[in-house]
DNA sequence: CACAGTCGTTTCGGACCCGTATCATTCTGG
DNA sequence: CCAGAATGATACGGGTCCGAAACGACTGTG
C-alpha cells in the first residue's frame, strides 16, 4: 500500500488530529509525554528512565515528571526491577493502551478521508 | 493514492514525528498550539481570535496567551480590523511558513518509509 | 566492607498555562 | 446620542513544567 503523503495531505491531516485531542474532553497529552507513551508502548521492553531519556534526549526529571502525570491518569504503570533494585521498569495499563488505540482510530479514519 | 493507514502504521507515524519534534532544537509547541497554527495556515482567511476559540473549542483566553507565545517566536502576527477595530486579525509569517513546511516535511519522509 | 558508580527522584527558582471573571475599546440599534 | 452587545486583553489563584543540582537507594568491585 502506498501511503506517502504530499505536503498539503501531511499537514490536513496532522490539523485534523491535533483539533481532535483538543476538542476531545480527555486532558491534552504533551508532545513529549505522547512520545513517552508511544515508545512505550510500541517498543520492545524493558523500559527504563534512562533508556527513554536518551531516546527522547531530554533530562530524566522530564521522564519522571511525565510518567507521574500519566500515572495519575493510569495511562502507564511502574515497577522496581527486583534484579537490580536501582532500576524502575515502565509498564503498560489497559487505559493506556485503550487511549492509543483510539488514537490510532482518529488518525486512521482522517487518513481514508484523504 | 491509497493514505488508509492501519493501526500500527498510523501509531508509527505518530511517535516517529512526535520524537522529531522533541528531540528538535527549536521550542516544543503544545498540541494546542499546532492545532491553532495548522488552522491559520490552512484555513482560508481571516481568521480572529473569537473564531479560533470556536473552532478549538476553547476560551477565548487560550486563543490569547498562544497567539502571544507564538508571536514571540515570530510564528504568527496580529493586526487590527481596520473595518472594525474589535477584531484582531491572525496573520501568517515567513517564519511560521517555513515552521510547517518542515512538520510537514517530516510527516512526509517518515509515511514514505512505511 | 568501604566506596565509587548508577539510577530514579526530589528540590529550587523561574516560566508558562489553565479557567473564570472582569476590563477597556469599539460598534450598533433604537 | 446613549445603552447594551461584542471583542480581545488582562487579573487572579492555582496548577504544571522546565533545567540544573543535589539527594537517597542500590550495586558491585576491589
Amino acid at each position: 500500500m502506498s501511503v506517502a503523503l504530499t505536503t498539503s495531505q501531511a499537514l490536513r491531516l496532522w490539523h485534523d488530529v491535533a483539533l481532535s485531542m483538543v476538542k476531545d474532553d480527555e486532558p491534552d497529552l504533551s508532545v513529549r509525554q505522547i512520545s513517552i507513551l508511544l515508545t512505550i508502548y510500541l517498543e520492545a521492553p524493558p523500559h527504563t528512565v534512562r533508556d527513554l531519556a536518551k531516546k527522547l534526549g531530554v533530562s530524566k526529571p522530564v521522564i519522571t515528571r511525565a510518567l507521574d502525570s500519566m500515572g495519575k491518569l493510569e495511562l502507564v504503570s511502574r515497577r522496581r526491577d527486583e534484579k537490580d533494585r536501582r532500576n524502575v521498569l515502565i509498564q503498560r495499563t489497559v487505559k493506556g493502551a485503550l487511549y492509543l488505540e483510539r488514537l490510532a482510530d482518529t488518525i486512521g479514519n482522517f487518513s481514508r478521508n484523504i
